[in-house]
Parts: structure tokens; C-alpha cells; sequence
RNA sequence: GGGCCCGUGGCGGAAUUGGCAGACGCGGCGGAUUUAAAAUCCGCUUCUCGGUGACGGGAGUGAGGGUUCGAGUCCCUCCGGGCCCACCA
């Protein structure tokens, strides 16, 4: 006999079975589950009034709680979908029962890459498809019975929303970044007020020196009076300066798709949609300038209450760093070009050891140089290296980490040394980041040392390692016992363990710090932080005086420094302490004694002496940009791995940019009454696969080419000719703030109105009223949160995506007074992935569900017999384990899935879908139901007497549930209900035909259900209630039930009794004894003297309501 | 290569603050009911040793060590798995 176990097996017969009249079975649970459904709908059970409306209750607190929509596809929902949404479906119940308003809204991310995908494969309009699979889409969530504000749906493809989204487009290109607002962190402006400044002198005009896309030359441009500058001038400052800009930029193009992409959507060096090969290309496309906010974005992080993970990948996205930019004087550069070359720098301690330069193939200076031939260098082959790289892919670039470079014939002088140096050109150098130029370290750069090696450049050592600089010193000072051939490697790696260890109370000079590690060895104190090695076996143990740091890095710190100090060195450490002279590569010496951190070399020809011998890193990072500065050769500069953002897609299923372009090629936007500005309706949307853009609006010739006035641009005249831009919005634009606009999706006048933004977006804390909140600002310095949606729930994939985007448009608004809150999201919550078993056979190859089964308890492939293990893995169709929702539903209704996806373990996990384990949960409704229906009557079956021990039960049901839905432990609170309703079917008796529960009992658990199966609730809500006070009131409607504190603690408790840790026996004490009184009772039970009878006592803990501990002897 | 997270029965998981490990569910085994089956209800189900049995002994949260009266939980090392980032100077 065999039996199939994969997940989407046979249909499970019991679920369809007849039995009694009145059972809960899946046809029962289809009929009321749809019949509740259309209740709430027509009573309008979850529409949720905006402050000012009717039905509007100002004396609760508000909770905003979101789902992140989903892109409906044509394959409809999967089994990922509703495991979030039922999560907030249950909070947001809750929350609704326990006296909140609840903004609770869904609707359809539908403009994107995907759709428009689609649409090209089945040779549908993607506005039909769409339309298709939001239908879908709503049907298949509103079957779940979740209790969204379906009043508020929209989708970004309408335009009545899409018209807002260009409208958000508009007021960021219209504003600028003012570094100096904001108390130094910097703050939008519009565009205007900077005009204004130019005009009256206020601003000295100059192209912004942090712009990207400007070159030194442009940035260091002076110009006259405002009033005295061309058109061109003016608009090359101002778009300098502009959030939204034209910029032509090294993008990262992907002919597959036919578009531009941003760095966020390509991974791997491949496009996150498809997986196709994306190119390097300078491109002259809308960018954001996020970079401003690099700072703001990065700060507020850790004010948010999100995932640590997820705060990290913003953090690392974001990339803050902090460094020089150095300026190198060239020698005989290209003409015309200035006689230097800026690199930046995080570490210019060591610019000593810059021994040669790198530029990125992209890089000006390139160039340049070869249009005057390229002199000292071969110019074929630079040109040729040139070419090359530009040609080859990410993926290309990424797949050999072998260096390759070219000499570009150039050479530079190191400030510090006066060497020439040669400037060489590699694709290991990145265009987009810094300057596109290095100077490079090869000694203390894994990345310059494998360059250096491969073309034979010289390495210099600048910085001593710690653990040499540790043990070259210990051999200075050491006394003759020290030095004791026994005690010499237990001498030097204590020193270096307390040198290397984190504690706050030692020095931070270098110097300073080797003394107190000194000080401490030699003293042998036992402090706190000083404790000693124990551990039997271990090399320090057999070292005579080991002390080692009870710290992570002991055990790091003694491998090091024995084998530092073992066989292979160990003649090394005798010359040291002849006192001779250590060598470091190319003849360079450290001097013997006091040899610090930093051997520094003298600057030949260097106009100041820098001067960083013995400094620990930090400082002399410090000391040599004050240097710098000082020189005139550099300045501090914090850079961010964070581009700008590329806005600008050549797709045609996408916002039109609310942007036309006059005779002078120049950008305007469109006027905000003008909006939207339609998307035409394309027939031919076929995209060009291409090396170079085809923007599909392209095709619409009478849309592209229309006039001023048609248009609705200000400022020009009416009959000028202008050409809309035919590029698109990327996917992201729709999402960026969707959930501003479900405080008032019907706002006519404004995006969202003021009103509902600060009621749903400004959220009073703990502890401080509506009104402080809204009279401190935006920010609560009491609880040091920024205000926003209260959860928001959805995947983790989206951590450096949409939830960097959306903050960024976010703090923009904010800036410019459109909203009140800094952060779009308060709390954030990841659910996990739910994946599927599969089957691995032994070479790790993997087989579909379906062609395994199960023999004798073993795995096995039906085509071959092998033996195959059980793995988890994401549902796929190739494993043929993808789980259809409308099945499970039909097979089980609703309230089963919605319990079983719940059930499967904590929402942030990934877990694996098990399809035979649904039937537990279904079971579960169905003792429920019989536990308070009568299955042949249909009658509810009410207890007349109050069963004591079950009350308890209930009472701490309502007091579990109750706290686990608030730490969203889902799992947890439906165990203690099974635990209740079991308890109950066991009081129905042997027939199952006596009763259980009193009515006021049935009334508590149907109202704790309610959140996790609501159909189910309101069914045996609505039975309960016909004829008495509350008939035709909803479950839903009800107030979440109070329980009884006393009922929740035991008169009596059983403890355990441990013997030294171990549990000898159990007894049962009163429950409210204190710590001295139970040990007291404990101590004089016969069973207890009879653990101890012959034993000396030595200590006993005891914990009240936990156990005691007898330490005995 | 770097960062983050996780290892608990045959399986999913529970143990909220360092205090009785394995709640609850799946699967499995046994029983009641039934002409029979399904469904339902009840019981057992970490491993191991001893005992016909009620029961008793021992071990046990990836491995090893540490701190503690007491460790799944805290610290260290190692092993295994997952996720994210990845030439960012």
C-alpha cells in the first residue's frame, strides 16, 4: 500500500463527506461564509468614516494598518497573498472589537514591467489584462472575508490617482535640496525661493557642487548676475539644483527590456524582472536626486520600528562613508585638462603607501587623453581596453575578479612622497562612485594588492599591523623573564588580547593602551575584564601565566599570536630580540624601538611635514585630512554608495511624465490643472529591442507632438509647438505613496486632504494626547517616534525598494509642508515566504511532487525507485508543488485556510505548506461548531450550569488570545483556543450529544474567534443573539470580551522540586505563598526530607509559582 | 569575500523576563462506535535501559566548552542551513 503525500495530492475525502444534517462541512462553510460576506457588505459593516463624516466617532484612537497591494497578475493569487493579509485581517478585527477607528484599505499596484510583459504574450491591451486580473483579484480576496474598507480601493492606472502621481512628479521637480535648511540635515524648497536667492545675491551662483551629473569643470563655472544669464545658463544652474533632473548618466541599460534600469532593480549584474543582461550606458534620462537625502534617510532609521535586518540593508544601500577627497598634481596631463586628478578616499592615513592611481574606463580624463593620442602610452590598446569594457555586461564585469588594467601613460605625484606615479586605468574603478578615480594602496587594500601584483606595481607597507606593532613592542620592554623562551608567547598574547579588546576603560592612543595592557599583565590582576583561561586542553593552558580576555576575541588573538610567535617565526622573534631590525618589503625599515601603529616615511619634497607615527587609525585619519586641508590638497567628504535614483522608463505601461519640451529642447512642466496628462491609448505597444532607447510614446505621433496651450504649460505662448517626454514612470511611481491616498481616495481638490492625512498619518502615542502631538509638529520627542501608518505588513523583498523610494517621496512632501509626518511607515512587519516541500535526489538534482512516493516511511521517485529526501522550496511550477487558493477554499472554506496559514508557525518564518495538515484546522471548526450546535437540530446547545474548571479555561482563551494577536503570535493564540474547545467536547460526553458551554460562555468564545474564522462567528453569533437584546447585532460590531484577572491564577500550584538542578518530584503548594514561606512548606514535606534524608544543605532557591532548588551535599 | 538570521521528536512548531523542554497541530499506533467503511470520540506517541504491568532509572534542544543554584534561552569556538549584499576605494 502506498499513499501520496505531496502537497497538492488527491482531494481529501473527508472534507466532502454527508453526515448529520447540520455538521459544519464545506458546503456549510461556503453557504455562511458567502452569506456573511454580503452582510457586511451591505451593511457596510467595515467602512471606515473620515473625521467630519457621519458615523465619524472622534473619541477613539485610530489605527492605520496596511497591506502592501499586490500587482495583480494574470495567475491570480497565490498562497503568499493571503498570509499577511489574514494576519492584519486579524489585528485589524481586534483592534476594531477593542474601541478603534481602522483604516483598513486595499487596492492594485497595476501599471509595470509585468503587465506589459503579458499583454505582449497573449496579444491583449494591458489595460484589458489588468482590468481582468484586478477583477480577479478582488473577487479571490473578498472570498477570504477580509474586512477591508473596500470603499477606499483604487488603482495607480486610474486616472484619477495617476493624475496626483504626476502631480507629486511636478512639486519635486520643482523643488531643490537646501543643504544648509532643515537644522543642518537639509530640507526641500521649491524651486522659486532659490531663484529668489540668486536674484538678490543671497546665493552665489554656481552649478550644485554636489550634483552628479556635473563634471569639476561645470561645477567650478562662475557666472554673472541673475538677471545678466542666458536662458541655458540659468537653466543649467537651476536644474543643478532640482530634485527631478535630466541627466545624462552612466545607467544601467537592458536591451532585453528595452529600458533603463535603476541600481535597486538590477541584481547580480542582471534585471531583477527576467533576469536579463544589463549594459553600462550614458544615458540622458530623469533622475531623482535621493543622494541629497542620503543623510535624512540613513538618520531616521533607527527612530523606525522596523525589522533590525531591514535597517540594515537600507543602512548598507544607503552606504555612508566618511573620507577625503585628495587632489594629485599631474605631470604633462592632456592638454586642456586640468593638471590634476581627485580621488576620493576613506583611508588618507595611508597616502603615504599611494604608490600608483586607477580611473574607471568611463572617467573624463580617459577621454581626453585619447584625443591628443594618448602619449606615453599605447593608445590602441588603451582604446581597445576602453571599448572593451564598455561592451561587456555587469555580469561580465563581476564574473572574473581578476584585475585587468591598462597604463593610460599618465603619471601623478604623490603629495606626500613627491613620487611619480603612474595612472593606469581598470574597470575595478567605478564610474559611479566618488570621483571614478582612486589612489591606490596596494599594501592595505586587498583589491589594489591583487592589482599591484598582476601588473608587477610596487607595494609599500604604511601601516604596521596591530599584532606586529603588539608583539615588535612586547619584545622591546619585556624583561628576561618575560623572555623566558616558556613565557614569551603568553607574555605577548596577553598583551595583544587586552591591546585588541573593546573595552571602554582602556586608552585609545596606541601608545597609552600598550601601557595599560602592560600595566595589567604584569600586575596580574584578576579584574573584571581580565579573567583566566580555564578552558583544559587549550593551548593557553599549558602556557605558564596565561591571562587571556574573556572576550570573542581571545581565542582569535592567541592562534595569531602563537603562530606568530611558533616554529615559523620563531626565529624572527629572536631577532627581534637581538634587537635587530625588521625588513618590510622594498627595504623600507620600522624603526626598533617605541614602533607604533604608523611607520611613516619623510615626505621628500612635501611643503609640511605629516607627522602620524603611532597613532591608532582613527586619529590619524583625522590628522591627515586636517593636513590636507590645510595644504590645500583635499577636503573632507562623506559619500554615499546610494546613486541617484533613475526614474525614466522607455516602456509604455507607466505614467506619461507630466513634462513637454519646447523648440529649444528645453523642459517645462505641465501645469497642475492640466493634469493628468492621459496615457494615450497605444494599439501597437511592441517594444524595439534595441542598443539605443525607442520610447514606445514615441509612436503616438498626434499625443507627442501637441502645443503649449493643448498641453497646459504656463509661460509659454499658447501655439508654441512643444513635444511631450515619451519616457515613462517606473513601476515604483504608483507606490511610492498609495498609502497617502487611502486617507481620502476621493479627494478631488488635493492628493490627500489635510484633514484625513493628519488623522490617519499623525498618530498620538502612548502618552500623548491628539492635540500635544499635533501642536509639538510632527515629531514626538517623548517617544522618539515619527509618526506614519501604524503596521505595515508585506515582504521582505522590497527592504532597499519601495520602502526607500516611498521614504524618500515621503520626506520630500514633508518638506514642502504637503504632509505632516517625516516617515511614511511606523512599525513595518515582514511575513515569511510560505515554500513547499520538494524532493532532492542524492546528486542534489531536484524532482516535482508529483513523481514521488512514500514507501515504508521513505521517499522515493516512482520512475526509478531512488531514494529521495524531503526538502523545503519555494513553490514553483517546474516542482509542480504551487498551491491554488480557490482550491483550498472549495475543498475547506475560508475560515479554514485563513486558520490553517495562521497555524503554520510565526509570521515572520518561512514555512512549508503541508496540504494534509490543513484537515487539522478544519477539524478544529468543526469541533467548535459542535461544541455549541446541536449537528442533527441545527439548535445551539446551551449549558444551564457554569462549569468552573472550563471557565478558568475560557478566561485565560480570552486573556491569551487577546495579548498573542498583539505580538501578532497568531500561531500560539489559536493552540489555546483548540485547547479550550477541546476541553469543552470532552465535557459533551461519550455521545457527544450533552452540552458544554452557558450562553455567556458561547458568547466569549464566539467573540475571541471572531478575528481568526469571522464567518463562523457571526453564524454562531447570530444564533445566539436571534430573539434576545442584541438580535441583528455582528459579532464584528461587538466590543472584544473582559475576563476575570481571578480566574486566571490557580488557588494551588504544582511545582517541581530540584535536587542541584535536577527535577526530583512535584508537589502541589498554595499559589499565593512568598518566596520564604514556600520554601519553608517545600523543605518539610516528607517526600522532600526524603530527597535530602543524609544530605547537608547548603543553599535552597526558591521561585514562587516556578520551583525550588535544593543545593545539597 | 562581507553582513544578518536560524539549528528543539518522524514533520510544522511551543516554552513572552535564565526557572518543570516538547504546548498545539500533522503523521503514526491502539481502542470505542459500526454488518463494514468513512466520519466521530477516547488513549498513547523524545530517545534509551529495566519490568508482563502500573512504574522506575538514565540521556536529551547541531557539536564542544564557559557563566549560573539553575541554560533551548546568556558568552566563546566549531559544524550545518537560510537570507541579503558583493570590486563602493
Amino acid at each position: 500500500m502506498t499513499q501520496q503525500t505531496h502537497p497538492d495530492g488527491p482531494a481529501r475525502e473527508h472534507a466532502a463527506d454527508d453526515g448529520p444534517a447540520h455538521r459544519y462541512n464545506a458546503a456549510r462553510a461556503d453557504d455562511i461564509e458567502r452569506r456573511w460576506q454580503s452582510v457586511w457588505a451591505d451593511r457596510g459593516t467595515f467602512v471606515q468614516p473620515n473625521p467630519g463624516e457621519e458615523g465619524f466617532d472622534a473619541s477613539r484612537p485610530k489605527f492605520y494598518c496596511l497591506d502592501m497591494f499586490p500587482y495583480p497578475s494574470g495567475a491570480g493569487l497565490h498562497v503568499g497573498h493571503p498570509e499577511g493579509y489574514t494576519a492584519t485581517d486579524i489585528i485589524c478585527r481586534y483592534k476594531k472589537m477593542s474601541g478603534f477607528n481602522v483604516l483598513h484599505p486595499m487596492g492594485w499596484d497595476a501599471f509595470g514591467l509585468p503587465a506589459e510583459q503579458y499583454a505582449i504574450q497573449t496579444g491583449v491591451h494591458p489595460a484589458e489584462t489588468t482590468r481582468t486580473a484586478i477583477d480577479n483579484f478582488r473577487r479571490q480576496l473578498q472570498r477570504f472575508g477580509f474586512c477591508y474598507d473596500w470603499s477606499r480601493e483604487f488603482a495607480t492606472i486610474d486616472e484619477d490617482y495617476y493624475r496626483w502621481t504626476q502631480w507629486v512628479f511636478v512639486k519635486i521637480y520643482g523643488s531643490w535640496f537646501d543643504t544648509d535648511a532643515g537644522e543642518g540635515a537639509g530640507r526641500a524648497r521649491p524651486i522659486e525661493e532659490l531663484v529668489e536667492e540668486f536674484e538678490s545675491g543671497k546665493r552665489e551662483i554656481r552649478v550644485n557642487p554636489d550634483a552628479a551629473e556635473h563634471d569639476g569643470q561645470v561645477r567650478s563655472r562662475r557666472f554673472g548676475a541673475w538677471a545678466s544669464l542666458s536662458e541655458d545658463d540659468r537653466r543649467l544652474v537651476l536644474d543643478s539644483y532640482r530634485l527631478a533632473y535630466l541627466g545624462e548618466q552612466t545607467v544601467n541599460w537592458c536591451p532585453k527590456l528595452g529600458t533603463a534600469l535603476a541600481n535597486e532593480e538590477v541584481i547580480d549584474g542582471k534585471s531583477e524582472r527576467g533576469g536579463y543582461p544589463v549594459f553600462r550606458k550614458p544615458l540622458r534620462q530623469w533622475m531623482f536626486r535621493i543622494t541629497a537625502y542620503g543623510t535624512r534617510l540613513l538618520d531616521d532609521l533607527p527612530k523606525l520600528d522596523w525589522p533590525e535586518s531591514t535597517r540594515t540593508q537600507q543602512a548598507e544601500w544607503i552606504g555612508r562613508s566618511e573620507g577625503a577627497e585628495v587632489s594629485f598634481e599631474l605631470v604633462d596631463g592632456p592638454e586642456g585638462a586640468a593638471g590634476e586628478l581627485l580621488v576620493y578616499t576613506t583611508r588618507p592615513d595611508t597616502l603615504f603607501g599611494a604608490t600608483y592611481m586607477v580611473v574607471a574606463p568611463e572617467h573624463p580624463l580617459i577621454e581626453a587623453h585619447l584625443s591628443v593620442g594618448a602619449p606615453g602610452a599605447d593608445a590602441a590598446e588603451l582604446m581597445a581596453y576602453v571599448t572593451s569594457a564598455r561592451n561587456r555586461t555587469d555580469v561580465e564585469r563581476q564574473e572574473s575578479k581578476e584585475k585587468t588594467g591598462v597604463f593610460t601613460g599618465i603619471e601623478a605625484i604623490n603629495p606626500l612622497t613627491g613620487d611619480r606615479i603612474p595612472v593606469w586605468c581598470s574597470d575595478y574603478v567605478l564610474m559611479g562612485y566618488g570621483s571614478g578615480a582612486i589612489m591606490a594602496v596596494p599594501a592595505h587594500d586587498e583589491r589594489d594588492f591583487e592589482f599591484a601584483r598582476a601588473f608587477g606595481l610596487p607595494i609599500l607597507d604604511v601601516v604596521l599591523p596591530r599584532t606586529e606593532a603588539v608583539i615588535v613592542r612586547a619584545a622591546s620592554v619585556a624583561t628576561p623573564a618575560e623572555r623566558d623562551d616558556r613565557h614569551w608567547a603568553a607574555f605577548a598574547a596577553d598583551l595583544l588580547g587586552l591591546m585588541m579588546s573593546d573595552d571602554d576603560a582602556a586608552p585609545s592612543e596606541f601608545n597609552d593602551r600598550f601601557d595599560w595592557a602592560l600595566h595589567l599583565v604584569r600586575t596580574r590582576r584578576s579584574s573584571e575584564q581580565v579573567v583566566a583561561m580555564q578552558t583544559p586542553g587549550s593551548p593557553a593552558a599549558d602556557v605558564p601565566g596565561a591571562v587571556g580576555m574573556n572576550r570573542g576575541t581571545t581565542r582569535v588573538v592567541w592562534l595569531d599570536a602563537l603562530e606568530e610567535l611558533g616554529a615559523a617565526t620563531h626565529a624572527a622573534t629572536e631577532e627581534l630580540f637581538a634587537g635587530r631590525q625588521r625588513a618590510v618589503n622594498r627595504g623600507e625599515a620600522y624603526a626598533a624601538p617605541g614602533v607604533a601603529a604608523y611607520s611613516v616615511r619623510p615626505a621628500e619634497g612635501a611643503c609640511v611635514a605629516l607627522e602620524l607615527d603611532g597613532l591608532a587609525t582613527a586619529e590619524a585619519k583625522e590628522r591627515a585630512t586636517s593636513w590636507l586641508e590645510d595644504a590645500g590638497l583635499g577636503r573632507r567628504k562623506v559619500n554615499y554608495k546610494l546613486r541617484d535614483w533613475l526614474f525614466s522608463r522607455q516602456r509604455y505601461w507607466g505614467e506619461p511624465f507630466p513634462i513637454v519640451f519646447d523648440e529649444n529642447g528645453h523642459h517645462h512642466a505641465v501645469s497642475e490643472d492640466s493634469l493628468p496628462v492621459a496615457l494615450p491609448a497605444l494599439a501597437d505597444y511592441q517594444p524595439v529591442e534595441s542598443d539605443e532607447p525607442v520610447p514606445l510614446l514615441g509612436k503616438a505621433t498626434d499625443w507627442v507632438s501637441t502645443t503649449a496651450g493643448e498641453a497646459g504649460v504656463p509661460g509659454l505662448d499658447e501655439t508654441a509647438r512643444v513635444t511631450r517626454e515619451v519616457n515613462t514612470m517606473p513601476g515604483w511611481a504608483g507606490s511610492c505613496w498609495y498609502y497617502l491616498r487611502y486617507c481620502s481616495p476621493g479627494a478631488g481638490d488635493r492628493f490627500v486632504s489635510l484633514d484625513s492625512e493628519r488623522y490617519w498619518m499623525l498618530s498620538p502615542r502612548p502618552g500623548v494626547t491628539r492635540d500635544e502631538a499635533l501642536r509639538s509638529g510632527t515629531f514626538d520627542e517623548t517617544t522618539q517616534q515619527l509618526g506614519g501608518v501604524d503596521l505595515y505588513v508585506g515582504g521582505a523583498e522590497h527592504a532597499v525598494l519601495h520602502l526607500l523610494y516611498a521614504r524618500f517621496w515621503h520626506k520630500v512632501l514633508f518638506d514642502l509642508g504637503e504632509v505632516s509626518t517625516p516617515e511614511p511607515f511606523h512599525k513595518m512587519f515582514h511575513q515569511g515566504l510560505i515554500t513547499s516541500y520538494a524532493y532532492q535526489r542524492a546528486d542534489r538534482s531536484l524532482v516535482p511532487v508529483d513523481e514521488v512516493e512514500e514507501r515504508d516511511g521513505a521517499h522515493v521517485e516512482i520512475a526509478t525507485g531512488e531514494h529521495v529526501t524531503q526538502i523545503t522550496a519555494k513553490m514553483s511550477k517546474s516542482l509542480r508543488n504551487v498551491v491554488n487558493p480557490d482550491d483550498v477554499i472549495a475543498e475547506f472554506g475560508a475560515d479554514t485556510f485563513r486558520l490553517y496559514e495562521m497555524y503554520m508557525g510565526p509570521l515572520e518564518q518561512s514555512k512549508p505548506w503541508d496540504t494534509r495538515a490543513i484537515g487539522g484546522m478544519y477539524k478544529f471548526l468543526q469541533r467548535l461548531w459542535r461544541v455549541v450546535v446541536d449537528e442533527q437540530t441545527g439548535e445551539l446547545k446551551i449549558a444551564d450550569a457554569t462549569d468552573e474548571r472550563l471557565d478558568r479555561e475560557l478566561h485565560r482563551a480570552v486573556a491569551k488570545v487577546g495579548d498573542d494577536i498583539e505580538r501578532l503570535a497568531f500561531n500560539t493564540a489559536i493552540a489555546a483556543m483548540i485547547e479550550l474547545v477541546n476541553s469543552a467536547t470532552q465535557k459533551l460526553g461519550a455521545t457527544g450529544e450533552g452540552t458544554a458551554l452557558t450562553r455567556e460562555q458561547i458568547e466569549k468564545l464566539a467573540l475571541i474567534a471572531c478575528p481568526f474564522a469571522p464567518h463562523l462567528a457571526e453564524e454562531v453569533w447570530a444564533k445566539l443573539t436571534a430573539g434576545t437584546d442584541l438580535d441583528g447585532t455582528l459579532a464584528s460590531e461587538r466590543p472584544w470580551p473582559g475576563y476575570d484577572p481571578a480566574k486566571l491564577v490557580d488557588d494551588e500550584v504544582e511545582i517541581a522540586v530540584q535536587l542541584k538542578g535536577k527535577v526530583k518530584a512535584r508537589v502541589t503548594v498554595p499559589a499565593n505563598l512568598d518566596q520564604n514561606a514556600l520554601q519553608e512548606m517545600v523543605l518539610a514535606m516528607p517526600e522532600v526530607a526524603a530527597l535530602i534524608d543524609g544530605l547537608t544543605v547548603r543553599k535552597v532557591i526558591a521561585v514562587p509559582g516556578r520551583l525550588v532548588n535544593i543545593v545539597a551535599t
